[in-house]
DNA sequence: AGACGTAAATTTACACTGTAAAAATAACTT
DNA sequence: AAGTTATTTTTACAGTGTAAATTTACGTCT
């Protein structure tokens, strides 16, 4: 059995150490960056040295896109967020105080949505807007408003990131949040 | 001067050329298989004959998402979109049309958005947006509204490409259409 | 028409990248 | 203590983007 302590591997825990490097280089210089060279470079072994913990460079960036999945469900629990209202507020403050990694969670070229730790880290996530009370409107099926209100907190997720949304809240004459566009959604 | 019916460069507009067969690829293989080798070989010339045009491979993709900003323009266009209902159609079906190129467009670690035809392009598409009449509702500014309306129909596009809204779909009791989900956030 | 200047395209070269295969190293088990 | 296994490095190779120099062809001008 191996201790799964600290020192378990030759140079510790370099599964963890290289997805820390990766995520510090994913919102330092963002996705581009993302060079399987670099992160072991950077990391200080050899170049080949995550193939036998990710297999490739999918594999890893994959691993770091669940890492991130399984934050944005600890973020949208139930203990943290109480009303339907604060899980979109979690959704889209997670995906701006993350912008590379949330970006990299649905870039499904870069990732492996298939990878078997992605794919329950993403259906958890998912599954915690499934489970939201929809705020059904008059005559529109559940599945249509949790997929209206899915739409909206995610389009501001990616336009906030983007820096699209700034120039129309500079515009605005109302002082103008992010937080009051995403309320706006659950009303 | 040159003539800019047809053969005004040595192998006729190789500046098109590249571009057609870019988006060929692109909207067959997605956007990891835009390498500039890649294209340039699938055109049948050297491996360096974009740069006199494109500069680098950026330069080529932002020409590419600048085509496709143009394309959407039209698309969205008073000709074509009466009702501030068909805009938003137009959007979402010009996405789900071209994935690739749609995903290109707002691939801003790809493309260059400062690029001065990528930048004018974009801009005249987003005051497309910005011209809808913002069905105001009370207490609302005219620029909430509209980041409102923006964020989520780019949010079903996105999904829409990315396949997360096809389980919704599937699951629904109702017959639902994508068309549905926008004609809903105008309402 | 013929020579020139200029733009376009190719050739060449180099520093990167991802990853497969073989070799070496250190850990754990018995 | 010896052997087995897992981890890491070394080595190698095909492919990438792009800068520089060279070749090619077009347009222009006397």
């Amino acid at each position: 059995m191996k201790t799964p302590t600290k020192s378990s591997y030759h140079h510790g825990d370099l599964q963890k150490a290289l997805l820390n490097t990766a995520r510090l280089m994913l919102e330092k210089d963002g996705i581009a960056s993302l060079k399987l060279r670099a992160i072991t470079r950077n990391a200080g072994v050899s170049a080949t040295a995550a193939a036998p913990h990710f297999g490739n460079l999918t594999g890893l960036l994959s691993a770091l896109a669940a890492q991130g999945f399984d934050e944005l469900s600890e973020a949208m629990s139930p203990e943290h967020a109480r009303e339907p209202r604060d899980v979109g507020l979690a959704y889209v403050r997670f995906a701006i105080a993350n912008p590379g990694l949330f970006t990299l969670m649905f870039r499904s070229d870069a990732i492996d949505p298939d990878h078997p730790v992605l794919a329950t880290a993403s259906e958890r996530a998912f599954a915690r807007l499934a489970a939201l009370p929809t705020c059904d409107q008059s005559g529109i099926s559940p599945e249509a408003a949790m997929a209206s209100l899915w739409a909206k907190v995610h389009g501001l997720a990616v336009l906030a990131i983007d820096g699209l949304l700034a120039p129309l809240i500079r515009r605005s004459s109302t002082a103008l949040t992010i937080d009051q566009l995403v309320e706006e959604a659950f009303r």
